[in-house]
DNA sequence: AACGCTAATCTAAACGTTTCGAATCTGTCA
DNA sequence: TGACAGATTCGAAACGTTTAGATTAGCGTT
């Protein structure tokens, strides 16, 4: 900036009131200013400009894993939303672990972003401090956390789930085996609960040999469905809470020679692309990733903009049960379902 | 640091030598300086770092579509291996738009990133003076780009290719269908020579009508399948050069009433988590993402690790061919393959 | 002719670090 | 005892912006 100011005949405060507006400057400057510029391929330091300005137009997104198609999608929407706001978005992973969630957090408000959108793991640590300064806006994403008030969006998880479990009673199904993700985080303890409640609202027991829990990956999927799939009196149909693990339950399947829905019905969590295309076609709770990401954009966008003292706002979505052909309805006369 | 000086009774300057470890301070005064450090709760602020020693522990990395789950692993990949290197990863996506691609380079390099990874998109662009003016170490990702001569890290496309179709031939197809992206970026290139030289060691006849591109996306597999079906000869077999466009091809069979593997046989480029988990098992060439992720970051790293005069290194990876069997041998005896 | 008003421009002080060179202190050696 | 070396510590300039307040110029009024 100083050299275009030289360049131009001019002093820095003229150059910096052309580039942002804040001042008139006649004609005569403007051009010389802008040809200044050109010649010398002038590009302001954004560095400069936000330790002085205290802002930096980027924020940080923290989610578990960004190969869950879930997290994917609702990161590609945030990514465009923001982008489209001109802010940069600073991306990080935390491996479903409080401890690098915590430093991922820590780096990133070194680095001065201005707000955080966080699909959290673990409990409170870092975040709840966060939130209390209040000096950097926070948005839970997917999850919420104990003691964190602040804005929001969710699923109706335990509705979702409540639904889908229904959907698989309706068929004639009475051993649901349930496959979730650890409890400590509100979705998983929000689907649990819709479980429960389906299996309830029917009249029918909880049995605990049929729920199991793992750590959200492929293979826990597959342990899993391989535990309910060796039990003497096992499952007719399997509903896995989190996308990732119904790959694992569905090779399970296949690796124990059975197969989907003819012996045994599976749905899940989460939709993706492909769930459609092959046989079978999974029924799933789809969720409005969509809508996550531009809620979860907004609520962020509106606290950047200024709105800092509103109350926190808690944002609720609805899932949508597709209904595909990878469940079966079980009775008397067995009748195929399958395309 | 002004306040944690003044409450240790010390200079910024001491304070600065001691968290830096660029000096030796005496005893006394490390404690007094953790203590104030502790007791203000300070915390260094990395944008005044950053203006003042000119690198920002940042890098960027564009990719044409994060949802794409070749680009969703390797950016995971990238992602991990920045972190461990105490980096920040701004993503970007392009949307396989040049334009937003240039912008969302200039954003990052506004934002003084140290570094750049770039799947890239179009045609030169900005990023050719970026290479030039060699002030940011750029890596080219997955697409070498013309007259850009700059780290990369690519797959051995053509090979790949001619394996996959080769191995369609040797199945005893001979009218091989072949959905292409748009031809500007080298790996869509390097696939299409890689199919024909396939067809032209086979002594097979290389139809035009048998190849169709498309913008990358689903819709575009599926519209290119449809014609491609509708030929009054059609293929026996597609292949799908693009992860996307092949759920479009399968939707497209099964729309048509057509199945696979009994009607058509199919594989594609890229091999993603479901690929072996339904029916069909689609036969893939896998590429190897944590290598390419691992091996760009690196590329990258040792740039930033001071190596700036060394050469442009190229990379070339080999794909591995994931028989399963949504190809069917196709004979005199037509022999089922499917599980 | 002196005045005040407006518009345009400039000067200089911040923002929070790092770092160079100078200043101070301690103990050692001639 | 005084000079010197080494170890600590400090003062102040710099990084590239923004911005409040000062300055200047132009011009119509009285």
């Amino acid at each position: 900036m100083l050299h275009v100011a030289e360049a131009a005949r001019v002093s820095v405060a003229t150059v910096s009131a052309l580039l942002n507006g804040t001042a008139t400057v006649s004609p005569e400057l403007t051009q010389r200013i802008e040809q200044a510029i050109r010649d010398i391929g002038y590009k302001r330091n954004a560095i400069a400009r936000s330790l002085k300005m205290g802002t930096t137009r980027t924020i940080g997104l923290t989610v578990p894993h960004i190969t869950n198609p879930f997290f994917t999608d609702v990161v590609s929407v945030i990514q465009q939303a923001f982008d489209r706001a001109g802010y940069a978005v600073m991306l990080c992973c935390t491996d479903e672990d409080l401890n690098t969630q915590d430093e991922q957090i820590r780096l990133l408000l070194d680095r001065m972003v201005d707000g955080l959108i966080v699909a959290r793991v673990g409990d409170g640590g870092i975040l709840k401090d966060i939130v209390e300064d209040a000096n950097v806006p926070v948005v839970l994403l997917d999850r919420l956390c104990e003691g964190v008030d602040t804005d929001a969006v969710v699923l109706d998880n335990r509705r979702a789930v409540f639904d889908a479990v229904t959907y698989l009673i309706h068929l004639g199904h009475r051993r649901i085996g349930y496959i979730t993700g650890t409890s400590d985080i509100s979705p998983m303890h929000d689907r649990m609960i819709g479980y429960r409640e389906a299996l309830q609202v029917a009249g029918l027991p909880v049995a605990e040999e049929l729920v199991r829990s793992g750590n959200f990956h492929e293979i826990d999927g597959y342990n899993a469905t391989m535990q309910l799939l060796s039990l003497h009196d096992r499952p007719s149909a399997i509903f896995s809470a989190n996308n990732p693990m119904v790959i694992g339950t569905m090779k399970a399947i296949r690796d124990i020679g059975l197969s989907c829905p003819e012996d045994i019905s599976v749905a899940c969590f989460d939709d993706f692309p492909w769930s459609d295309v092959f046989v079978p076609q999974l029924t799933t709770v789809a969720q409005p990733v969509q809508a996550i990401g531009e809620q979860a954009a907004n609520l962020l966008l509106d606290r950047l903009a200024g709105n800092r003292d509103a109350p926190p706002r808690k944002l609720v979505l609805k899932g949508r049960l597709m209904i595909r052909n990878s469940c079966r309805p079980l009775g008397a006369v067995a009748q195929s379902v399958s395309a």
